[in-house]
DNA sequence: TATAACATGTAACTAGTTACATGATTGG
DNA sequence: CCAATCATGTAACTAGTTACATGTTATA
């Protein structure tokens, strides 16, 4: 469903094909929603059964045949409708890691804490991604593109949301390796 | 996949039904790992042909008949392998609220500042919950059940988690509500 | 007298993953 | 010469959701 909108959210900005649309994905909203290629071409597909797109097909010598999808009149009606309608509950979450940890009383103290420190070293890669590659992807975007100002500030406040996730879950594990450290 | 394990982890405390089970989970995991009664049923039941638990029928006059569940050797297996496995990728996130601020450049200032402190509302009243109900359910428990003293510091790293978690939402919510007073 | 709790299940569906097929061109 | 990039798609599968069916008993 949020993948209808996301790929229609894409599409205001200007016709593309549904290759594109995932190398887009890949290097902006992959933090936080993500989509294979085969599910992007099966969306984009129902998609148009619904009249939110069209497509035409683009013959090319050189390279294969692109399909080139535009957003219709009902399709940006669609994203408008979806963006002003508020969030009223929270998103259930799966935590994988909880879920181990929540059974794991009898584990060796050992493993369970270099189990923990590996997520600790996970987690401050993805910060440091955030905090350098993300970043100057949305400055250099910004930068080259016009009109942009306001999208990139709210690009940012989405990559600053994943800063302060992996800060937190840093915090967490700290606390979690010294519990354990103490309590097994 | 991961529900399997789960509904393993439970079983290893004591033989019960999926009714049980639904209920268990959903004052315990379910901030981090939930289902509804109807998959777990049909988890238990590809869970059996596989061999991990074996179910016995108890026939009940004045209530339905229940179906036990029992864990096997190869369940204790399955689960003892699965915790001594260490997750060594971060699991992709799915945030419907970065996704559509993603998007909302040419969104009202105030219909977003609204969505954003609806927000916030519902941030708060989950971190209450952490700190309230969900700390008195585990202590309540822990003291009601002999020898789970090491269990209880698992799951109140749980509850933990989900504390930390929803202050740093509030603090991002924080954040990007002057963010966007100052620039749309 | 209604409804919540007890208790288990199936069917139809949506979302998402994995694997496969095709085939030219470009860069190291 | 090999791998990556360009480019689109289908098939089979797993996970998860929604809706339906059944029927008693305790509680408000």
């Amino acid at each position: 469903m949020s993948l209808q909108f996301l790929l229609l959210g894409f599409l205001t900005y200007r016709p593309t094909t549904g290759y594109e649309l995932k190398q887009t994905m890949d290097v902006s909203t992959s933090n936080f929603w993500h989509a294979k290629q085969s599910q992007i071409y099966v969306t984009l597909k129902k998609m148009e059964e619904k009249g939110l797109i069209v497509s035409e097909l683009e013959e090319q010598d050189t390279r294969p045949n692109r399909r080139i999808y535009s957003i219709t009149e009902n399709g940006v009606a669609a994203v408008q409708q979806w963006l002003s309608q508020p969030i009223t509950v929270l998103q259930p979450k799966k935590e994988l890691t909880l879920l181990k940890l929540f059974f794991s009383a009898k584990q060796e103290k050992q493993t369970l804490l270099t189990q923990l420190h590996l997520q600790k070293d996970l987690h401050k890669q993805k910060l440091v991604q955030y905090q350098t590659i993300t970043k100057t992807v949305i400055q250099r975007y910004a930068a080259a593109t016009p009109n942009t100002e306001t999208d990139a500030h709210l690009w940012d406040a989405t990559r600053r949301y994943g800063e302060l996730f992996e800060q937190m879950s840093m915090q967490w594990l700290d606390e979690t390796i010294v519990m354990i450290e103490e309590n097994l």
